[in-house]
DNA sequence: GCCAACGTTGGC
DNA sequence: GCCAACGTTGGC
C-alpha cells in the first residue's frame, strides 16, 4: 500500500465536504505529472489531505483510493473550468481517482511544522515553490506523519 | 496583491 | 528545437 498527499483549497473543497459526502471524484488535474502520479494509484492506497491556500497551510485528514483509472468527466463538459477541447474522446487525456474519508486529524500539521519534522527531500510539500497537487510519500514519512498527527476520526 | 517556480503554447 | 509570452499554483 502505498501513500500520497493530495492537496485541496479548502474554499473548492474541504476535508468537511469530503465527510459529508464520505467519498469524492478528485477530477480536474490538468498537469501531467499530478495525472501520472494518480494514475499510478492502487485501490487501497492511503493519500493525506492537504489544504492548500489555507491560513494556515497543512494536512488535515486521511482518505483511501477506493476506485483507480476513471476518466475525468469535467474534460468534456464545456460548461467546466476543467473543460479541454483538445481531449480526445476516444484517448481522454485527463483520469481521475474516487477517494473515500477516513478521518479528520484531531489537529492539523501546518507546513510550518511540517518544515520542522521534514527535510526537502524527505517530504515534497515542505520543498518552497513546489506546485505538484499530488506527491507520493514515502513509507518512512507515511509512517512519522501518522506518529505526528496521531489517529484520525 | 505579489512573486517565485514552473508548465504550456505557439511563432519561427 | 528554441524561446518568449503567458497561465497556474500556492506561500506569504
Amino acid at each position: 500500500m502505498a501513500y500520497w498527499l493530495m492537496k485541496s483549497e479548502p474554499e473548492a473543497y474541504s476535508i468537511e465536504d469530503l465527510k459529508r459526502e464520505t467519498t469524492t471524484l478528485w477530477d480536474g488535474i490538468r498537469n501531467y505529472q499530478a495525472r501520472n502520479f494518480m494514475r499510478s494509484m492502487a485501490v487501497g492506497d492511503r493519500a493525506f489531505f492537504y489544504h492548500s491556500n489555507a491560513k494556515p497551510p497543512g494536512i488535515v485528514g486521511l482518505m483511501e483510493v477506493i476506485e483507480t483509472h476513471l476518466t475525468d468527466p469535467s474534460q468534456f463538459d464545456p460548461g467546466s473550468k476543467y473543460f479541454d477541447p483538445a481531449s480526445p474522446a476516444a484517448n481522454p487525456r485527463w483520469d481521475c481517482a474516487r477517494l473515500a474519508y477516513l478521518g479528520r486529524f484531531s489537529t492539523m500539521l501546518s507546513l510550518d511544522a511540517l518544515r520542522q519534522s521534514f527535510q526537502d527531500d524527505e517530504l515534497a510539500v515542505v520543498k518552497r515553490g513546489n506546485r505538484l497537487s499530488i506527491l507520493p510519500v514515502s513509507q518512512a514519512s507515511a509512517e512519522r506523519l501518522l506518529d505526528l498527527l496521531g489517529p484520525p476520526r
